[in-house]
DNA sequence: CTATTAACTGAGTAATTTACTCGGTAATTA
DNA sequence: TAATTACCGAGTAAATTACTCAGTTAATAG
């Protein structure tokens, strides 16, 4: 497993479809501006995603991306291995000898784990997050009572 | 929360500290033939695990490197913020302002979820992997159901 | 006391990944 | 036909990863 921010590109990206493709196709130009990412940067990060089939291009003018499954059908799980182009699974299987032992035991145990991982990315769903964020109604700038979850420091 | 090579580099060498701490301290040496990876890297790795006093150092012949407090009192999420420089959290809270909305519920969707995923290696202790591991008695290639985890190296 | 061992430190760099720029083509709509 | 937007690929800047090298301390063994 493997979490980077060329991940969380892809995550959030893919709310937003699940936040706005409602109505209509959202368009990378959309999401470039809202999420701050370069409309090239994204389009390469689409192509991984439409390759897996978690996304539908419309082309032509009003066009854009759907997701390609209900929200409540595609994990975390899904979207991070499309882009992050996860294998490497007990990468001394093969070419590796592992005679010792050791080095063998502690990459078994970092394969359980990063297995565990993923099995917990599994179970989040799009529409879990999703839904989890409306039921808080936390919005950046809201804060409104007692909460006050950081107050304006600058 | 961030899962890259290198912090997995640096829980593999903790496993490594955890499985043969206990007659005496480990070298870099070993852990560097071991885990196949370079000395100097190590160091690199080590002086920021040490910062953050999750190993204790000892110089001179003999000497090599402890886990700084036992086992079951070190997570995953301790080791990886460690090497990870971890932070990050809520972008838009201060530079970027959420104005539209949009882009900050996205961002908040996420730290939601690095969040659970950060609790969860909070969790998860180098006790209970090595545990869980020795339960198993699985070796990588030796799958033979008796024993065989331990097969005398040096 | 001396030599060896191994932790520490830091500057410099190759390799890889991330993120982007640019210049296009293909399909769709108005 | 013109505008729009997905789609495609080569080239590159920036950042991170991982390493080499060249030392210095501290502790132990002889």
């Amino acid at each position: 497993m493997r979490l980077s921010t060329k991940g969380r590109y892809a995550v959030t990206a893919m709310l937003d479809l699940a936040l706005n493709g409602q109505d209509g196709p959202v368009t990378l130009s959309d999401i470039s501006e809202n999420q701050g990412i370069s409309l090239s940067y994204l389009e390469q990060l689409f192509a991984a995603l439409r390759a897996r089939k978690l996304v539908r291009g419309v082309r032509g003018p009003g066009g854009g991306y759907f997701l390609g499954r209900p929200a409540d059908e595609i994990s975390i799980a899904d979207i991070i291995c499309a882009v992050d182009e996860w294998v490497e699974f007990t990468r001394c299987r093969g070419k590796e000898d592992c005679r010792g032992g050791q080095r063998c035991l502690t990459h078994s145990l970092w394969d359980d784990l990063s297995r565990q991982i993923y099995d917990f990315l599994t179970d989040i769903t799009l529409a879990d997050l999703v839904a989890r964020g409306l039921e808080k109604e936390q919005t950046c700038q809201g804060k409104k009572d007692s909460a006050t979850l950081e107050s304006r420091a600058a």
